[in-house]
DNA sequence: CTGAAAGCGCTTACAG
DNA sequence: CTGAAAGCGCTTACAG
């Protein structure tokens, strides 16, 4: 029995039809008539470093080149610490804003060699809360996080054990991690401008009831912005449910509306196609008289189009997925410096007035 | 010496920041009293099996429990061969339609302990590619694909290989494997039915260059129709170029419809919303004019917001991805019945009379 | 019932 | 310059 391979039967191990029979080290080793550690030497950019000969390093490479070998990911994965992998958690991947946050981080992390785990939390922080701990469990090298209100233990767990995290969208005050995200206190404050120089002053808001950090803070500029402008302020704010059905959404936007016709503007505070669907803004069109002044705050293309006049308040999307994105790399890269100098960013939004 | 740790200065190894101290299978069976194996066995659920009494199997598993014990899938993939990580190759993870797809197929993934790796190919053959290899030695255990063209032959690999795949929006004709789609060429049929139904004779074709098999179907279904319905067809045709700016689409658009003035239906062959953002609905909705028949092929709500009267001809995207992951995690886990029973479907389409 | 050992495919300090 | 060996954290056949 000596001599024998250990497991006799390696069906039961691997089945073979999922064994790819991939070349290994060992391989290229075997072929070039070396010792599979000299070739990982080679491959890793180490031959000078060890003193091997450049013919024997070129050889080697050869050999990798024409067997098409790659490195088994899972184990340099195990063996460095390091995954080459990035969690990106966002809120809900088919919404068009996160969306496209993940295409151009994913661009970006490409060229960087990364490869993106993505989840969605579904605003649900039990659910959020896991994805941290199995993304972590997989071993990502880092976090893209649009976190809802509960996930903040958690976060700042990862950025007590220094595994870089870089929030995008909403930020947790208290904490000290990276992040970027629209100033959406100023974004709205230049819309409620924009009304104001019109000459609107009975401005309604149209917000959620998620207690978001990024709804707050545009709550706070539209009711300072009131405070300040107008006297005597009569703030009317809906606070829609996030967890609600469109139809019943839009009807509560035009009982709103209804009961309080001396309005003449409305401040909507959020995407409300990316949250209701596409169907709900001609819905919204429809419960929405003429003559209001509309306000959108978020990446509101199709309200543009689909209520003339509109203006609407531009999240700058690229810029936050790039900056976020370089963040974190640079976090992954200069370890050292975490925890010393953090980063965090307002970028500023865009008021785009409607052309139409 | 002896009984030295063998790498004295770990760090080297592990940078201790990144160095989590997550509690290991190691810690678990120090605590229990035990050898690691015993804690593995059970929190596999072979105590039984193996005969290990059922006090020891509590114990462990309470102080695992205690301990948040998870084991580290990286070293469990390297070991079993199964990472639990799926595939996602689509063409753009920013377009609607894929990344409702993408959002459907996390859910159903996450039911069944499977996490997802996405990319996109941007309709780059090359780049495709490349993306199988990689995600390939990263060790998924399948893929959901809606490959371009040029991956016919990376794909047949794959399936040779019997490694899991299940092609999506697209299939290859010649290739045997599992694929979900809709049915292309009745969905346009329906559409065409529909023109017809209502009169119309002269009924002009916009599409895209890229040659995908489910153009082609959709663009058969047109001409046949035309060809039976109708006496000396006159075909007209509209290829747009995929990487061209919105602007001159739209511009090649009004031109077609000047250069063909006879026409009182167009049929656009696929999701221009997608393809070209949100800016050229209303755009393509100022080009197109008003006494013009409109059908579109694809997820189009804001079309028919956009295009008072417009007809679509809707995918079954949820069923689509539920079909495709169910397809998926069958072939993963019923391995010995891959290559004798192949899935493939085509989901009917839905033809969408505006209602407004 | 339990434990020692091999091995998944790599990387790297160390000894020659 | 090169090679043997340890070890990342697990799982599992096998020997007691």
């Amino acid at each position: 029995m000596v001599g024998m391979p250990y497991f006799t039967d390696t069906e039961q191990l691997m089945p073979s039809a999922l064994n790819m029979k991939r070349v290994s080290i060992k391989d290229i080793a075997a072929k070039a008539g070396v010792v599979p550690s000299t070739v990982s030497l080679v491959l890793n950019g180490k031959a000078r470093q060890m003193r091997i000969s450049a013919e024997l390093e070129e050889r080697v490479k050869k050999i990798a080149e024409e067997e098409g070998y790659m490195p088994n990911q899972t184990a340099v994965s195990l063996r460095t610490g390091r995954s080459k992998l990035l969690g990106l958690i966002v809120e809900d991947i088919s919404n068009v804003f996160f969306a496209s946050l993940a295409k151009i981080i994913e661009d970006k992390a490409n060229e960087r060699g990364f490869k993106i785990l993505y989840c969605s939390t579904d605003n649900d922080d039990e659910k959020g809360n896991d994805l941290i701990k199995v993304l972590h469990n997989r071993g990502v090298d880092g976090f893209l996080i649009t976190p809802s209100p509960g996930m903040q233990k958690e976060v700042s767990r990862l950025i007590a054990q220094h595994k870089p995290v870089v929030l995008m969208d909403r930020y947790f005050p208290g904490l000290s991690g990276a992040y970027v995200l629209a100033d959406n206190y100023s974004g709205v404050a230049d819309g409620m401008k924009h009304l104001l120089d019109k000459g609107y002053r009975n401005i309604g808001y149209v917000t959620n009831d998620l207690g978001q950090i990024q709804m707050i803070e545009r709550e706070k500029a539209f009711t300072d912005t009131m405070g300040r402008f107008l006297e005597a302020p009569d703030q009317k704010i809906l606070r829609l449910p996030y967890h609600v059905p469109t139809a019943e959404a839009v009807e509560m936007i035009s009982s709103f509306l209804k009961e309080n016709t001396d309005l003449d503007a409305v401040f909507f505070a959020t995407n409300y196609l990316g949250i209701f669907g596409l169907e709900s803004v001609g819905q919204l069109g429809l419960a929405v008289p003429s003559d209001l002044a509309i306000v959108c705050f978020d990446d509101h293309d199709i309200f543009r189009l689909m209520v003339p006049g509109i203006t609407c308040v531009r999240q700058p999307i690229e810029e936050i997925a790039t900056a976020a994105i370089d963040l974190l790399i640079r976090q992954l890269e200069e370890d050292e410096t975490i925890g010393e100098d953090m980063h965090q960013f307002k970028l500023p939004s865009l008021v785009i007035r409607n052309s139409t």
